[in-house]
DNA sequence: AGGTGTTTACCGCGCC
DNA sequence: GGCGCGGTAAACACCT
């Protein structure tokens, strides 16, 4: 019996849950992340049947996001406005589909408390970063940004993390990062405009980050932008290290079961 | 105002 | 029957 193509689905509900079409619109994206709209905009592209019925189905789509630990929230970066967070792929859900396949999962994806409380944190950090970054920007004199014990912070520690009694507000995982112990740094924007020492060594090239969207409003003093671009980089670098081909391959374009695990 | 995000509740289904 | 999962509805808060 052959499989049905993305485009026979026609009319008919996609096999799909809304966990997986979530999943397929995130990893077909270059940057493994993407904002509610265009991941409403990818699933009513290729699947017609979701053209009907929006605001049933995407409310559905907003419970999954918001109620299953596998996505995770990211705060938009300062020099890319507009609404809502990306939406990405928990690394450590990358396998939850058996066998690689979207249409059935192993099990549901669930953090530990402690991992959930770090990335909080660790988000809540990155948001910070942002309103730090804004008020620089307007002029006025910058919030102490950062955790709001003072703490460092230690991008993609969270996203590599495994589950470990530590207490959330010191978690400690660099030697779990993949090119090895990274030094900690200050979460202040003044730290993250000096030159970054890790740059000097020869190691893997950062994530590609797109160009710049062409309608930011207000042109940003580079070196600001250059401190966004690195936060970002640096949060995805975990993400990405899990979540980016070879890992996954479409084994056929034209449909979404048979996403696979690479051997 | 409308979009986005969170939370709670309920129901149906399949599995053990 | 209990449990886990997925789907849906709804209320509410927050943000742009």
């Amino acid at each position: 019996m052959p499989r049905p193509t993305r485009e026979s689905y026609g009319d008919q509900k996609p096999p799909f849950s809304y966990i997986a079409l979530t999943a397929m619109a995130i990893w077909s994206s270059p940057e493994r992340m993407l904002p509610l709209s265009e991941i409403y905009r990818f699933i009513t592209d290729r699947f017609p049947y979701y053209r009907r019925n929006t605001q049933r189905w995407q409310n559905s789509l907003r419970h999954n996001l918001s109620f299953n630990d596998c996505f995770v929230k990211v705060p938009r970066r300062p020099d890319r406005p507009g609404k809502g967070a990306y939406w990405t792929l928990h690394p450590q859900a990358f396998d939850m589909f058996e066998n690689g396949s979207l249409l059935r999962r192993r099990k549901r994806f669930k953090l530990h408390k402690g991992e959930k409380d770090s990335l909080n944190a660790e988000l809540a950090a990155l948001a910070s970063f942002n309103r730090a970054f804004l008020a620089r920007q307007a002029g006025a004199p910058p919030p102490q940004a950062g955790l709001p014990n003072g703490s460092m912070y230690n991008p993609s520690s969270t996203f590599i993390s495994r589950p470990s009694p530590e207490p959330p507000e010191a978690p400690d995982t660099a030697a779990l990062l993949p090119q090895g112990p990274r030094p900690r740094r200050a979460f202040t924007i003044d730290a993250l405009l000096e030159p970054d020492p890790r740059r000097s060594s020869p190691s893997p090239p950062p994530p590609q980050l797109p160009p710049q969207l062409p309608h930011c409003p207000l042109p940003l003093p580079p070196p600001y932008l250059l401190a966004a671009q690195r936060y970002h980089a640096e949060l995805l670098a975990g993400l990405q290290q899990s979540c980016l081909p070879p890992l996954w391959t479409w084994r056929d374009t034209s449909q979404f079961s048979h996403y696979t695990l690479n051997s």
